[in-house]
DNA sequence: TTTTTTATTGACTGATCAATCAACAAAAAA
DNA sequence: TTTTTTGTTGATTGATCAGTCAATAAAAAA
């Protein structure tokens, strides 16, 4: 079989193979045969191409980071205004590619890890600050500065609060059912700090 | 030293000691004779009094359930009005008891190993269960209902949604800024669906 | 006093797992 | 063809831990 040029094939199903096997076991103590197991390899492959397992974890992370990066980054390009910016940023979030059972368990999973591991935590505050600075290209022509800023710490508060909900299967169930959460906060923002024109754009209200 | 009497005391200072020391490692995974140790007995006891580490950690979990409960009770008892008891109630989950770094890693931890543990994803349905009916108890008097459920919905997740922000140490760092979040919304919530005179009751607008 | 109950531990066992390594095999280069 | 590089694994090692158990000792009951 050895035929050249596997490693980044290889590379990429260990990493596939990761995030599935934390969706699957719904924590970030997955062994490395389990990982291997899932790529169709040995666990002495893992280690011969990320060496330890904390840099296969964190070179999953980046990948998830990476992937949300991208997504957004389209996302973005297609809003045509402001507003839109906004909704295109929360949308993402919930997103078929996002929104998935494996993907919600490995970002929590992550989210613990990272209290243990300096590495994870600073990728998990690239994170945060990107979901920010996306937010904010949105809110800063809608509202005020400290408010915008605010509404953007909420909006990121609200979009992890609702992961850590969908991953327990409590309300909350369906993507559609998170963006709308949003949106109305997002609404209800601009409905008392913005010119009334702008309210009720997307939904309709409930006064 | 042998006592009599001894087992409420050890089973107390022992889900003290598993809440420190989840706070002090940042995950679940500390091991039973770091949580002996911190209690100041050996880790044989600990299995003594309550068999396996899942049932220490199921009763951890129970403790900090109860011990929010309580706070709750107290606090919805003194407020008077719908409005105050929905301020009552995220007071409560940002206080001085709860919004410790220590509790915040075991909350954390605990929705993690729920994915794993049956027993545990039941306790965390309870809280889940628990905080929208509190928060419905205020909420039902200020808004029409569907939008009081959606409302409370949104409120939860942006507790939870503070609780993992404040795990990082991102934004968002003390508690009295968490509160003003939360109950900023609550403000724009009602300002759009209630009348004016419910608004601005609290906090000082910004529009 | 003798016996039983309660509290407590050190030492041990068995299982799990990350990480290593020597070895093998196919392809590419010489 | 021979040699080197690249890909791959099974077997092994060493560490870590949950859980068990026999033993000890103080207190309470008989």
């Amino acid at each position: 079989m050895p035929k050249v040029g596997m490693e980044p094939l290889r590379r990429k199903a260990l990493i596939d193979a990761t995030v599935s096997a934390i969706g699957a076991r719904g924590s970030l103590d997955v062994t490395m045969s389990e990982i291997a197991g899932r790529a169709g390899v040995s666990s002495a492959l893992a280690h011969h191409y990320f060496g330890a397992k904390d840099e296969l974890l964190q070179a999953t992370m980046r990948h998830l980071l990476a992937e949300l990066n991208w997504d957004t980054r389209q996302a973005l390009a297609a809003a045509q205004s402001a507003r839109e910016r906004v909704s295109a940023v929360i949308a993402v979030n919930f997103s078929e590619n996002q929104f998935q059972p494996e993907t919600i368990a490995a970002w929590l999973a992550f989210y613990v890890e990272a209290q243990k591991s300096a590495a994870l935590r600073r990728l998990l505050r690239v994170y945060a600050r990107r979901l920010h600075s996306n937010l904010m290209s949105g809110l800063a022509g809608l509202l005020p500065r400290p408010t915008a800023d605010q509404a953007a710490e909420a909006i990121a508060a609200l979009i992890d609060g609702l992961y850590i909900r969908r991953a327990l299967r409590n309300g909350t169930p369906n993507a559609t059912g998170a963006i709308a959460i949003v949106e109305d906060y997002v609404e209800a923002k601009l409905g008392t700090a913005a010119p009334a024109t702008i309210r009720n754009r997307l939904s309709g209200d409930q006064s």
